[in-house]
DNA sequence: TAGTGGTCTAGACCACTTC
DNA sequence: AAGTGGTCTAGACCACTAA
């Protein structure tokens, strides 16, 4: 569809709403090469700087990614992994050793190595939310545990649970070897210190990343985030953990099934 | 900070970071101007252009928005509302005639005025995510009960229920009256057909939003929105609504408290 | 090496807001 | 009327990829 001079929208925008109506007709297949943009510049009569308007109005929208050198492409959508609340059920760690960081994986029936996940341990100081979240001042020690997890190569969250240090000192989860918390996860290592973890708490909230998660997570531009906080307590109401995570939108769903309070 | 012809990222880039560093340490409030784009290209010894570049950069992220005639601004955050499933809680709606929907409103101490919600009510065929939700056939005629919420006059999300015609005929969910559900709110209405609310399933996804979403919820640039998928059950496992919903994702946060399964 | 996308300039015109 | 952001052009150069 050639430039209509009486539409209102500005020529780029025409140019990328076409090009939209492209690529969700299948026309241009997901994954699939756009024409150069010289081309598109000579097929609508602008220039190519203006072509490079319209891809950067759908680079924002998340349709299009474009690599230098290569071309611009239609961005496949990532199978998407269902976050559900049994992937914390008690017996995938209580006494398997199976944790539910390797429980999603299998449930997304992907191959899994640990190297897929790299993983840091450090003292640090409790930032406000953090110190919220346990009920201490800010500024006071805690352990913290950061992950970065990635499927098949390519990264989908970063994962950094707080604890108290008393609660973890001299356990497997305060070593700084690699794999999910030496072995056992998290919540075994836990329930051996006699801290049986029994209620989570999780805190959705989604928007545009920050350059530094850009960078970590290598996301593309267009894809938001997905901030997860999540506490967890014991049956009496101690606060054992609390973790921020940050997902790459576009490769989960979360899943709540709850009964209807009074 | 003036370019720096050394530095690997491209002067945009490099003023568009700029640019936001000032904005993030409050040297540009919230809420407030930026310098003009002449002034900004003076200032860095760049073009008019290139400066709009650097704001493009940030509008895609959410950080500035502009206003034709008028200038770019940083971005106010607004408050964020708090979706707990209590916003269900069968007293809610049981006798009292508050519904969910305007449980939320009080909860977060916000004034509420009737006009906030439009409503539409029609018969269409089951698409296949309705289709699925319900166990029927694709194409099977249904209710549509579409809502558009807003906040003081800002749009914040549409919410799109359907039911089986079997279900609500005959009752005041299928008027086309404005405000919730004519009065007492849909899950008070199948309370009345004997179709008691009993369990709900969430399931909640982030993306960029469509041409159109922008549009009717009137989307800054940069602004991801996540959308809900509720199921909700009776007590023997019989769906009697399914709803979409399209959130405006800095408005809300989701917050799910549950025990730790078996 | 040829072709791709990425960036920038200098200048122009337009649409909108504010005074 | 003056100032603001929005868009486009024509041309140039650069960085990267693939044959």
């Amino acid at each position: 569809m050639p430039i209509n001079p009486v539409d209102p929208r500005p020529p780029s925008q025409q140019i990328a709403d076409d090009v939209r109506a492209e690529i969700e007709a299948g026309r241009i297949p997901s994954g699939g090469r756009l024409p150069s943009t010289s081309e598109l510049a000579a097929r609508y009569g602008v220039t190519r700087e203006t072509i490079r308007q319209a891809i950067a109005r759908l680079k924002s929208a998340g349709i299009v990614s474009s690599r230098q050198g290569s071309g611009v492409f239609a961005r496949p959508r990532p199978a998407m992994k269902r976050l559900g609340i049994n992937r914390y059920a008690k017996s995938l760690w209580r006494d398997t050793g199976i944790v539910a960081f390797a429980a999603d994986r299998e449930a997304s029936s992907r191959t899994w190595s640990p190297g897929d996940q790299t993983q840091t341990v450090s003292e640090v100081a409790a930032d406000p939310q953090v110190a919220e979240a346990f009920g201490v001042e800010p500024g006071t020690r805690m352990y913290e545990r950061a992950r970065l997890v990635a499927e098949q190569g390519v990264p989908t969250h970063t994962l950094t649970s707080y604890y108290r240090p008393s609660d973890v000192e001299g356990t497997r989860l305060v070593d700084a070897a690699p794999g999910p918390a030496g072995r056992g996860g998290g919540f075994a290592v836990l329930t051996e210190q006699g801290l049986e973890p029994h209620e989570i708490q999780e805190d959705l909230t989604a928007r545009m990343p920050t350059p530094r998660e850009v960078q970590t997570l290598r996301l593309p531009p267009g894809e938001p985030i997905v901030e997860l906080h999540r506490t967890t307590y014991t049956a009496d109401g101690r606060v054992i953990e609390f973790a921020r995570g940050v997902h790459s939108a576009s490769h989960f769903t979360w899943s709540y099934k709850f009964k209807i309070p009074e």
